[in-house]
DNA sequence: AAGGTTCGTGTACATCCTACACGTACACGA
DNA sequence: TCGTGTACGTGTAGGATGTACACGAACCTT
């Protein structure tokens, strides 16, 4: 193999930002250092790059051995390449974040000893170097994609109540919405598919369960259509 | 200093998607490659990134050595980590597109020897390594853009008319657009400063000249605010 | 059986978007 | 100087879309 130049490099790594929902509050995982620099503070999942994988890849590698997490939404964020955003040497981060269903993904979230926990995106401790930078990046990114792409579906479990997609919204936008207003709007998208299921174990009327329409998503992308909620 | 880890790294490239606009096409700037890989063929603009610049810097860099060219707006696109995107080796590319005023950046492209030149996006030659998939992201992310931040004017000189504003909207976005409603909407957005001028050395009614309003700008990005054209 | 909680639904008004045509100003050439 | 060519600059009407707003029905619990 011939090498194409032969100056130090910048070592290279992804972090993800792991957005989840709960009853409460739209919340993201972190880990707790247990290393220098920065031992004992917060941190997003995260780690180097290696040679034989994608960066899509190395995030989900990592979010697999320091969460436990598979099969989530993914996207890229952005790449952060600030000289000094590592004390030890440089550092290049290519961000990702993601949108993983808690419900399903439960709690576990500790694999390998590390401790992890989740914290609300407006309660959020003290993070471990440049990484309150990206989780605000990820919340705007977020918060701009609600709007014209159907991504408040990967907050959810498969089979959803109306109300609780209306919750996922108001969590990411950060303030209310209205009810009549909001269901004439996403059933308009003709991305929901009305189930003949209601909620179980609820102490008052059920409401109907939805579900995401993955093939009419799939065909609007390819038109190139747009809709906004 | 102590080493974050020693396994192998990736190297890190920019590269640019720095696109014009004359009096005919949306372009984009390549530069022919005389080495190896890829001789021959034409290739965005691009280099390494060295460990003592952030990547906006090396993208900046890289535009001033491979095109001549200076303060441009720059925004970061998008980071490519296929494997195999380059033969000789693992690398890694941060990407970014700029826009740059042909008007005043003239036709001042070779700088250091190397053969550059000016593409129609919709006429490109075939490219090297991936940067066929990274203009098209760059067309993408410039499309999606332009509808909601004001880079139209980017692509102009300071003094402009809005027959030459509507053009670029119109190139940018493939179709072409009614004239009195672009108007009334380009200046609902309080963003366009009438000038007592109109251009010059036309062989018909001269058109008022129009400027941008980076104040006006600044307070609404401030206030959050959104526009749509 | 009564009470508590969430479900599910329609309309009227304001706003925004779209489609569309013609008289005017200016330069140029005959 | 007069005619011609070209791009400039302007308004309105109709349709579509967004917003604000309240109450009876269903179902569970006690």
């Amino acid at each position: 193999m011939t090498h194409t130049y032969r100056y130090p490099r910048p070592a290279l790594a992804v972090d993800c930002v792991v957005f989840g929902l709960d009853e409460e509050d739209l919340k993201v995982l972190l880990i707790r250092r247990g290393v220098e620099p920065f031992a004992g503070r917060w941190a997003l999942p995260g780690g180097f790059v290696r040679l034989d994988e994608t960066l899509d890849e190395a995030a989900r590698r990592e979010l697999r051995e320091e969460a436990g997490i598979e099969k989530v939404y993914l996207e890229q964020l952005y790449t952060f390449g600030a000289v000094e955003r590592d004390p030890r040497e440089r550092v290049v981060s290519v961000t990702y974040y993601a949108l993983v269903k808690l419900s399903e993904h439960a709690v576990r979230a500790a694999t390998d000893a590390r401790e992890a926990a989740w914290f609300a995106i407006d309660d959020l401790p003290r993070l471990a170097f440049d990484h309150e930078a990206i989780v605000d990046k990820a919340i705007a990114r977020l918060r701009g994609k609600v709007r014209y792409a159907p991504i408040g579906f990967e907050l959810l479990p498969k089979k959803f109540t109306l109300t609780q997609l209306q919750r996922v919204y108001e969590k990411v936008l950060g303030h209310e919405l209205d009810k009549r207003n909001f269901r004439k709007k996403v059933v308009a998208t003709g991305l929901l598919i009305e189930l003949d299921e209601v909620e179980q174990d609820v102490a008052h009327r059920a409401a109907r369960l939805y579900t995401f329409d993955e093939k009419a998503y799939r065909k609007l992308e390819k038109e190139g259509f747009l809709f906004e909620i």
